[in-house]
RNA sequence: GCAGGGGUGGCGGAGCUUGGCCAAACGCGCAAGGCUUAGGACCUUGUGCCUUAGGGCUGCGAGAGUUCAAAUCUCUCCCCCUGCACCA
């Protein structure tokens, strides 16, 4: 058994020792790796690896392929998360105490989580130590956290610019709101982490045909304002008349306490809704007079607590007014005016009708069954089926389809100021601040944006992006996407760790925001450390200079107070490293992160430096399930680094799938790797068993495999596609191996050489376990410092190759004859006494070329070449190559004369592949010299076969 | 709803960018044989359907189209996954 723990303690001290991975500039051309930054709220868990692991192979790789390769690591502890760790544990939230304890934080160190800055230093040094046990090739010197002052100040710095450039911009947003706390909202704000959904709504004012007040209609559906029957409130809540956004408005007493929060609300006084409900109200779009009626559906604290009732769209509203009937309700004429119709549904009066039956259902409540869910569901259909394939009947908009007449309506009304915005959360359930508070909608004003809208700045995104090398290839449609849609980003935040934002010093600045340009700090952060600048000292200066490449060194140095030498030695540092970058994260940061990152460096550094390469990779799934903190199925990263070893996770996670796609951490896997891995090493440990001496058909077959691979790994590797590599490299040897063995391969040399190449390639992946195979091939210096191998096309042999194939053909063909010719009547009570391999007599290859040549049957036959053939035998063949048409190439077999006895010496590994005893005997004949009667059959690369029974 | 990705054997998953050599790599599972006191592990073969010899038929979400030829190109529809922002 293969002792993981003790490999990987030995080779990561050797390369530790070595300082392998701490590199500077040198002559040789530079990449900079940077995976996402790991945020310090917990300990790393084995999903982590994919992308870190995945940098860090494809570091590796570029190494061996003569780059000097730079993976460094920093860590983020900007923004909420880390407060919300400290606050929880300190009022004892059994949640977070029990994630902690999943995670393996010890009683003592979780008792400390109270102040916010110890998580971090706890988690940073947590995650070091699993990074190092997964044994990624870091850089340490260059690492810090987003916290750090020095590090802050270039945030500070990138701000600045981002104003003087004209791409920051003040304005109104609506977010979620908790009025206890008076902070925004985000998912992990909230109890069960649920993400607030914002929606815009509008409220369209009909009037008060006696007061002149408004009564603030709240719909998702403007459109159907023109089947409007009237209006609903709810009868046992509280209303008041206020006045909102200058037109005074009827609405309930929640409402306006809720809307205050999104625009100027004053409230007049109360009303009582028996007042109300005797009221008529105008249409601002058909004049008609509709009365107010009560509604049992309508919630007083959702928007405004008035609605409008357009029965013949909306279940609910016709279910109500049904309910009012029932109980005896004087009613207006009813007059389910339809505002549109369904395309391409000539029965779509059915659809109205059905609207009709369940809203008449649930009212009258037909045995119970059918209830307010169903009016949902109702009403869900009937939304989606309008919004698809509805067209408007009537109005300004007839004709027009419902999404698009939808939102003219309300910008018509809106325009007109017949109607005005509101907000409201989409969830289904009610969200809840952590807090205990109901979260609602407040639109801040005078908030910080950054201005991703700009288009001048997306053009250039855009343009750029074409440049750039995505990965994997099916992302590059989500990023256009994403710079199409992206617009104004929040840039500030009244909570959280971080660096101040420089226009507004009492917020911080969004902690998504600060990471956006963070790599090129890596290039001189040790520089910055070793010579003790102070965080007072990065004047903008100094980002100038260094970053964006303005200024000169003297003046830089007259205005910072940092020499000169040390200001240059940074920024070579920067300009070295910019030269390549790889930029590594997880698909879902695609549409924030990954795209700002593209954006800012746009922005700020000049054209050379922008991105040149974004890896991203899909997620792990564990034993076919996404990991989750409720399945309880995280195991963070040290443990399963204890439990599988490193290299064997490294292998089924990096390599598992493609990029793209999800690979699966399951113990089955792990087995697995483990089992080709202890092969893989006994192969090594026996080397010394082995033969010297002459090579071999087989040996030249095993050299060809090798090149073939080493050819197409390297081209599977540069496209980051590890899983085809892989596949090759790994498992793909451990099969050839097999096969070698087993068709007597014994070659000490040959094998040695194999497995040195084969070593090599396995090292980004499975470091450690490469490292203890050279060191057992008797190599000096550590692989993770060797090149890559180089293929050599002269040692391709596409004809062993073929040759192999075709072997493994033949046992297939023979299995296949043994079975059908077993069921012989003739064959019955008796038992396979010989086998007879025919080898196809040589004019066929040479026939079958000419045929591929010339695709002509008249001018093979009439070539000199064929002459002595029998004319009959000939066309016959000619004829069988033509049936096969274009799928027939030229043949790569060998002669007759040299396959037959490499097929004699084969005859062994034929009979042991069909488990066949010593009395079978395998013949290999000559079709020219065959007496059997199945000889004619052979053809060039697949002989016949003959099963003599007796 | 909007956007992006995807639907291939009992399962995971190749192949689809460059249509034909794809019953479909590789693996798991399953079956038979070998080995073994037995089991496990390991090795070999088989694993859509039909077939008394290497052949034939059907197949890649559904339907239609282009083509001599489609899992691969085009269109329509159905279903699944992910993201939707002030939050890392």
């Amino acid at each position: 058994m293969i002792n993981h723990a003790a490999i990987e303690a030995r080779w990561q001290k050797a390369w530790a020792d070595a300082k392998v991975f701490e590199v500077e500039p040198n002559e040789k051309p530079a990449l900079l790796v940077t995976a996402a930054m790991p945020y310090l709220d917990m300990p790393q868990h084995v999903g982590h690896l994919r992308t870190y692991g995945t940098a860090d192979a494809y570091a590796r790789y570029m190494r061996m392929r003569g780059y000097n390769v730079l993976y460094p690591m920093a860590f983020h502890a900007t923004g909420t998360p880390v407060i919300a760790i400290a606050k929880r544990v300190g009022t004892g939230d059994p949640d977070i105490l029990d994630t902690l304890k999943l995670f393996g934080v010890p009683d003592e160190e979780v008792k400390k989580m109270v102040e916010p800055v110890y998580i971090t230093k706890y988690f940073e040094n947590e995650m070091r130590r699993g990074m190092v046990a997964a044994g990624y090739g870091i850089d340490w010197r260059c690492s810090f956290t987003s916290i750090d002052p020095l590090f802050s100040k270039m945030v500070e710095w990138q701000f600045m610019r981002l104003h003087d450039l004209g791409f920051l911009a003040t304005g109104a947003h609506p977010v979620g709101w908790c009025t206890n706390e008076g902070n925004a909202v985000g998912q992990h704000d909230t109890h069960g982490d649920v993400q607030p959904k914002i929606e815009k709504l509008v409220a369209i004012k009909f009037k008060d045909s006696g007061s002149g007040v408004f009564f603030p209609c709240l719909t998702y559906r403007p459109e159907t304002v023109y089947g409007v029957t009237n209006i609903f409130i709810n009868e046992s809540a509280k209303y008041v008349v206020a006045e909102i956004a200058g037109s005074t408005c009827y609405l309930s007493e929640a409402s306006a306490k809720a809307l205050a929060e999104q625009t100027s609300v004053r409230v007049i006084s109360a009303i009582q809704t028996s007042e109300l409900l005797k009221k008529k109200a105008i249409n601002p779009l058909t004049k008609e007079e509709v009365p107010v009626l009560p509604g049992f559906f309508v919630k007083e604290d959702t928007g405004t607590g008035v609605v409008m009732s357009v029965p013949a769209h909306a279940p609910f509203d016709y279910a109500a007014l049904m309910r009012l009937k029932i109980s005896g309700h004087a009613l207006p004429e009813m007059q389910y005016r339809r505002v549109l119709r369904i395309e391409g549904r000539p029965d779509d009066e059915a659809l109205f009708e059905n609207v009709r039956t369940i809203g008449h259902a649930e009212a009258i409540r037909i045995g119970d069954s059918t209830t307010e869910a169903d009016l949902e569901l109702a009403t869900k259909a009937v939304y989606s089926e309008e919004a698809r394939r509805g067209v408007m009947l009537v109005g300004k908009y007839a004709g027009s389809r419902e999404p698009e007449a939808r939102e003219a309506i309300a910008k018509d009304l809106i325009d007109a100021g017949q109607a005005f915005r509101v907000y409201a959360l989409a969830n289904e359930e009610q969200v809840i601040c952590r807090c205990g508070t109901k979260v609602i909608v407040k639109v801040v004003t005078d908030q910080w944006f950054i201005n991703y809208g700009d288009e001048k700045w997306k053009a250039s995104v855009k343009k750029h992006l074409l440049r750039m090398k995505l990965l994997p290839k099916n992302t590059v449609n989500l990023y256009a996407a994403t710079v199409d849609w992206i617009d104004e980003r929040a840039a500030e935040r009244a909570q959280g760790l971080g660096t101040r934002f420089p226009f507004n010093p009492e917020h911080i600045i969004e902690s998504l925001s600060d990471s956006t340009i963070y790599m090129c700090f890596y290039t001189f952060a040790h520089t910055l450390r070793t010579y003790g600048v102070k965080p007072e000292q990065l004047k903008p200066e100094f980002f100038n200079y260094v970053v964006e490449g303005s200024g000169s060194v003297s003046a830089t140095a007259a205005a910072t107070g940092i020499d000169a030498s040390v200001l240059k030695k940074c920024k070579d540092s920067f300009d070295y490293w910019y030269t390549f970058t790889s930029r590594h994260s997880a698909t879902d940061l695609i549409p924030n992160h990954l795209t700002m990152y593209v954006f800012n460096h746009v922005a700020l550094m000049k054209e050379e430096h922008w991105p040149k390469q974004i890896v991203a990779n899909a997620l792990v799934n564990y034993e076919g399930e996404k990991m989750s903190k409720s399945l309880g199925n995280i195991v963070p990263l040290i443990e399963g680094v204890r439990k599988y070893g490193a290299d064997s996770m490294r292998m089924v996670e990096i390599a598992g799938a493609e990029l793209g796609s999800v690979t699966n951490f399951s113990v089955e896997a792990m087995n697995g790797v483990d089992e080709r891995s202890e092969f893989l090493y006994r192969t090594v440990a026996d080397i010394p068993s082995l033969q010297a001496g002459a090579l071999g058909h087989i040996d030249y077959w095993l050299y060809s495999r090798l090149n073939t691979k080493i050819k197409a790994a390297t081209a599977s590797m540069d496209e980051l596609r590890f899983r085809a590599a892989y596949d090759d490299i790994f498992y793909g040897s451990v099969l050839e191996l097999r096969h070698y063995f087993a068709r007597g391969g014994a070659n000490a040399v040959v094998v040695n050489d194999y497995m040195r190449a084969i070593t090599i390639m396995l090292a980004p992946v499975m470091p450690h376990f490469a490292e203890e195979l050279w060191h057992m091939l008797g190599a000096s210096g550590l692989v993770v410092q060797e090149q890559w191998p180089a293929a050599d096309e002269a040692m391709i042999n596409s004809e062993a190759e073929e040759f192999e194939d075709m072997l493994d053909a033949i046992v297939s063909d023979i299995s296949t004859a043994k079975e059908m010719t077993s069921r012989m009547e003739a064959n019955k009570g008796k038992s396979i006494r010989r086998i007879a391999v025919i080898v196809a007599a040589d004019w066929k290859s040479a026939a079958q070329n000419a045929f591929v040549e010339l695709r002509d049957i008249g001018r093979v036959m009439a070539m000199r070449e064929l002459a002595d053939v029998d004319r009959e035998t000939l066309s016959k063949a000619l004829a069988q190559f033509a049936k096969k048409g274009r799928e027939l190439t030229r043949t790569r077999a060998g002669t007759a004369s040299s396959t037959r006895p490499a097929l004699d010496e084969a005859r062994q590994y034929i009979a042991g592949q069909l488990s066949l005893g010593p009395g079978v005997q395998i013949a290999v004949e000559l079709e020219t010299e065959s007496r059997s009667a199945r000889a004619g059959r052979a053809m060039p690369g697949k002989p016949s076969i003959d099963i003599q029974w007796g």
